[in-house]
DNA sequence: GCAATACAGTTTCCAAGGAAACTATTGGAG
DNA sequence: CTCCAATAGTTTCCTTGGAAACTGTATTGC
């Protein structure tokens, strides 16, 4: 007969791994495009308006898993950056769209290999196989649990 | 002669994915331990003076890889909420021992199980060579980096 | 046509954590 | 002994994001 602990091991939980790892990446990855004048938040939100050339700030909230009060506020910044702009092009006067500026275009490139380069310094020592088994485990969590949205915080 | 893209794929980078699920285990496991009306970070902190018995605050802080200054506020509300206790038990004056209350070490092991249940519900579809060959590929990303502390944020 | 409702975006209020200044105590150099 | 640097903890200020109330626009039911 074999006494149950009382208090697992922290250790063993594979999500105090991830959010350990998660964290460090993404503080990393802070300090670089800071030097940009640049969030983390920023970059999501710039990576994803290029992704769809052109979004209302709703759908960009959903995707990226804010609340669209949070958005309003990234675009907010963002516009004062003059990294993206807001009009309101379509008929139905609620809707707005937010597209790139010409600064905005250009820098995403420039933040993309930031990315690159973070994402090789953390994981450049793995495998080809074992960052693609990771990066599909990942995904596996990911579909299996229906998760949709994208969240940034 | 392959083109070079200017802008990779967000999909490729591992940091992306860990964020992702990370953020998502976090958050489930946020809202479970909110019913206990308890923080996660507050939660990270009782379970290191747990496992320390007692600690002063910058040592937590160092272990939890949050500021003194943060420490200084979180150990507070735990205060309030009679979960730990401050004194000043050495001869250097500067120095406190923050301990647990009754309470806090009742408190704990409900936690934790709530821990595993979150672990469970998120990892536990996975294979159990699965699971432990993430955790210990993300423990080896910990130790390549050299990375001590614990962050909660 | 006109409420009532729904929806897009904004604003307000609040909680949390970092940076850095601040207080109190200790140890050391002279 | 005294002044100064170092250290532990606290506090202040600031930024960020969520919750929910609020504004303006469109749609629907009557």
């Amino acid at each position: 007969m074999v006494a149950t602990k009382s208090t697992s091991n922290l250790d063993d939980h594979a999500g105090y791994w991830l959010r350990y790892v998660s964290n460090h990446v993404s503080h990393a990855f802070a300090q670089k495009v800071e030097a940009k004048g640049v969030t983390v938040a920023e970059w999501v939100l710039l990576r994803q308006i290029f992704e769809a050339v052109s979004a209302n700030p709703s759908q960009l909230a959903a995707s990226i898993g804010m609340t669209r009060g949070a958005i309003s506020k990234l675009i907010e910044r963002l516009c004062r950056k003059k990294l993206v702009a807001r009009s309101h092009s379509g008929d139905d006067r609620r809707f707005q769209t937010v597209e790139l500026t010409v600064a905005g275009k250009l820098l995403v490139p420039v933040l993309a290999r930031l990315a690159d380069e973070n994402d090789h310094e953390l994981f450049g020592h793995l495998k080809a196989d074992e960052k693609t088994s990771l990066i599909d485990l990942l995904q596996n969590i990911v579909r299996r649990h229906g998760w949709k949205d994208l969240p940034v915080e």
